[in-house]
DNA sequence: GCCGTTTTCGGCCCGACTGTTTTCAGTCG
């Protein structure tokens, strides 16, 4: 499976970076174990509105989880037996699985559906509507699905109810809106891997000389409407029609001689446009956009005299060029524009006076500085993680676990975390010379009053500090700009971790002043984070841009609570090429010595990490 | 419903926050 490098912007790719390109077995039906950890999911739900036990309940959500995590596909472990040996997975939860496998139903699943409105249950997803409000609103206001429900806010039924006030409403109206807006679009890292699947299958079409995703997922828009891809045909009729009858494609909304709009596999639908060769290049920059982007190119070529659309750029009837990207940009005197930059946020005037940034690249990390292992809520152990860094050619990771305010996460109490810098120290003895250099961090929970979760003595022993606010989201501006600043202030914090607290599609950023924030840390040499993780992409393109603007220092890290997971910094970078960063202030980019002198700046630090 | 190097039964996810209360219920992580 092709890895999505940016090799075509000419950048180049050090280690390998999906799961898949690391001998694990291929998902032969990438959906299947999604559809499993669907079904668990809703069983939770259900289960919880009929208030059922609350154990049994997590048992079922934790089985989604587990399943989300797994690398190989559920048929190939349950015909080899092994499906227990999942975490969370025990003998009736296997029985459904094989059932499901089977017969892709689950009779269990469906004898507790009984009795529930379809549509019901979903609603479960909007923020803040949780089983117990659900139950109330379906008994007294007789809400069955979507449509009853937004009736019943409209109308002001809501609010004869016992525990509603108008606050209630507000926030019930508000987490709609989210979900509406997270129910449209889809992640970038959910896209990716689906588009990257359906491209492997395309090009395996014999008339199929070429195949790639335009649109927003070649920019790597953080979400994803709806997907672009294009190919070469020598028999465009012929390869549509053979590409709508991949095993992928689920419903076949239109078929043409040149183009068929599909519904895929994971709920999302698809342009496939077949262009001629000699115009392939000038498609690809049309269907990329953005919008505004190319509106502001095309402004410019009429300038010149030049017409631009998706076969070339003409000068009156005559064709001057289209076969690549390069041609298109070059007729108009500038140099290619990265997809990520095509935002017509200034990107065209910089290509115009050749200053463009030297964008980073996954290649220029040099280690990661934020994950977790299963000293806390991470699926890998210590030992593993350090492994995988390995593989990656990482120089240095530092292992981050939660503070103890983070119960849920199991957060390490001084004594555990006593027992972590120990194993570290003996891991470090084991593996002697062999890189990666094994960095003790935190995730310290910045509290409500801004104080730091470790004493000052505790913090001073630790190698990393990332600082990051896990609680109390909902402060006011000032007080949660304070509460931030207070947590820069500290010496011994090298990183504030996902500085909006923002997770897509599920909770808005905290309010804070940012440009306050950045010239804190600007002062105290602390890096801001742009926090990998798909569910988070935090910081924003736009405020990375502002921060390295300022002259901020940056850390991009994965947030991995797994070793697939370590892979998924690559989303990271993709949103600070999004924001214009280059490698020099990304502290992570630095080599180790150098990152142990930022680490090592504040004299209480110098002694404390072992090389 | 899962899990087990004290347990095959009895723990597991409990504290913070919000909004509504006047002592607490619901939701979230």
């Amino acid at each position: 499976m092709e890895a999505w490098k940016l090799a075509r912007d000419g950048a180049s790719v050090r280690a390998p970076l999906l799961a898949s390109d690391l001998h694990l077995p291929m998902k032969n039906n990438p959906m299947l174990n999604e559809e499993v950890a669907r079904i668990f999911e809703n069983m939770a739900r259900v289960l919880a509105f009929k208030g059922q036990d609350r154990f049994r309940i997590m048992a079922y959500e934790r089985a989604a989880v587990s399943l989300r995590d797994l690398e190989e596909d559920l048929a190939v472990i349950a015909e080899a037996g092994h499906l227990q040996e999942i975490p969370g997975i025990g003998h009736d939860l296997a029985e459904m699985i094989e059932e499901y496998v089977k017969t892709r139903s689950i009779r269990r699943y469906q004898r507790e559906c009984r009795g529930i409105p379809e549509g019901l249950i979903e609603l479960m997803a909007i923020p803040g509507l949780g089983p117990k409000t659900l139950a109330l609103l379906s008994k007294r206001c007789r809400v069955k699905d979507f449509d009853s429900l937004k009736q019943a806010i409209d109308k002001g039924t809501l609010s004869r109810l016992p525990g509603f006030g108008q606050k209630k409403i507000d926030n019930l109206r508000r987490g709609i809106d989210l979900w509406l807006g997270g129910k449209q679009r889809m992640l970038l890292g959910v896209a990716m891997p689906l588009a990257e699947d359906l491209l492997e299958n395309l090009r395996k079409i014999r008339l199929v000389e070429r195949a790639d995703v335009a649109g927003s997922i070649r920019r790597r828009r953080e979400t994803i409407g709806d997907m672009d891809v294009l190919i070469i045909s020598r028999d465009s009729p012929r390869a549509l029609e053979q590409a709508v009858k991949l095993p992928v494609v689920k419903q076949v909304l239109a078929l043409g001689d040149t183009r068929a709009t599909v519904m895929i596999e994971g709920g999302i639908q698809v342009d496939i446009r077949s262009m001629p060769e000699e115009s392939y290049g000038a498609a690809l920059q049309y269907f990329t956009g953005s919008k505004q982007h190319n509106v502001h190119l095309r402004l410019l070529g009429r300038e010149r005299g030049l017409k631009i659309n998706e076969y070339g750029v003409f000068r009156g009837n005559k064709r001057l060029g289209g076969k690549d990207e390069n041609e298109v940009y070059g007729l108009l005197k500038m140099p290619l524009i990265a997809p990520e930059l095509r935002e017509d946020r200034g990107e065209i005037e910089a290509a115009l006076e050749e200053r463009l940034p030297k964008l980073i690249d996954v290649g220029d990390l040099k280690g990661d500085l934020h994950t977790h292992t299963t000293f806390s809520d991470g699926k890998a152990t210590l030992e593993e993680m350090v492994e995988h860094a390995a593989e990656l050619g990482y120089e240095y990771i530092a292992l981050t676990d939660h503070s103890p305010s983070e119960r849920i996460a199991r957060g390490l109490d001084l004594d555990r975390l006593e027992q972590k810098m120990e194993e570290i120290e003996r891991l470090r003895k084991k593996r002697g010379n062999r890189k990666p250099h094994i960095l003790c961090g935190a995730e310290v929970d910045i509290l409500a009053d801004g104080k730091l979760d470790y004493p000052d003595e505790i913090l001073a022993r630790l190698d990393v500090v990332v600082a990051a606010v896990h609680s109390a989201f909902r402060q006011a501006r000032d007080r949660m700009t304070g509460r931030v600043l207070d947590a820069i202030a500290n010496q011994h914090v090298d990183i504030l971790g996902h500085p909006g607290g923002r997770q897509l599609g599920a909770r808005e950023p905290v309010e804070l002043d940012f440009e306050r924030v950045v010239a804190a840390a600007i002062k105290a040499g602390v890096a801001l984070e742009i926090n990998g993780s798909m569910y988070r992409l935090d910081l924003t393109d736009v405020q990375a841009k502002a921060a390295q603007a300022a002259g901020a220092l940056l850390a991009i890290g994965s947030d991995a609570h797994s070793t697939p997971q370590m892979d998924q910094i690559r989303f990271g970078v993709y949103q600070a090429r999004r924001g214009w960063i280059e490698p020099r202030p990304v502290v992570n980019t630095w080599p180790f010595a150098r990152l142990h002198r930022w680490l090592a700046r504040h004299a209480t630090r110098r002694h404390a990490i072992s090389a």
